[in-house]
DNA sequence: TGAACATATGATAATATATTCATATGAACG
DNA sequence: CGTTCATATGAATATATTATCATATGTTCA
């Protein structure tokens, strides 16, 4: 996981400049992962520790299958990373982006 | 708009402590609105300065019902804000967790 | 090896979403 | 007041998405 870090008003403008038509495009790919309640609330049982498959399909309280094909979703974009150990596969967060944009969401709808 | 003002790792921390599963709810449909082509690119926009209907059509390449659309979807999540002035109607960004959201969403694909 | 457990995946059906077309609303101005 | 310009909206269609069911793959261990 990567080192935590600041996000100043300057380092977010310098971010957003200049970005292509089809970054928007791949943005927008990226935050419909996140649009669903589904896979927003595997990300968030991972905020609390790695977790394997039986694990997050308790906390969801969803059907295994439901929950395999959201992970899938999740690890193509690259927000959780898997490892097996034996029988089961442990997932977690990939990097501290997905809490930042979580929270910044959290804050928007709290106003 | 808001203040600008940055966002430490313990700051993010704390906003996501104790969701509850209607709030991640709530965060889903939020992002919902983000996952949209359309939706980001009128938000890029709206990044240089308001804009009216007929300028942002002209931005994206659009046609103008599809535009207003997604204009209402926008609105109704409170990421723009609007006026009319005289025959046209103005649009601009509500506040700056819009760009701290997108910024962080590109610093997460650009690695 | 085969039985039991854990996870992944393909096909399907139900639902949601975006765009288009047609039209309505609203403002300005002769 | 009627025409033009600007925007909004309803209905319909096309497409995408999600959950479920059935089943396949992979791992452990007797």
């Amino acid at each position: 996981m990567r080192a935590k870090q600041s996000y100043s008003a300057n380092r977010i403008d310098h971010l957003i400049e200049n970005v292509t038509e089809n970054e928007l495009c791949d943005l927008a790919e990226l935050f419909k992962v996140f649009g669903d309640s589904t896979r927003i609330k595997i990300l968030y049982v991972l905020f609390h520790g790695e977790k394997n498959v039986t694990e997050i399909c308790e906390s969801l309280d969803m059907n295994q299958s439901a929950v395999s094909h959201q992970l899938k979703i999740l690890r193509t974009s690259k927000l959780i990373s898997s490892r097996r150990e034996g029988k089961a596969v442990i997932y977690g967060l990939a990097d501290d982006h997905v809490k930042t944009i979580i929270a910044m969401g959290k804050e928007h709808i709290e106003e």
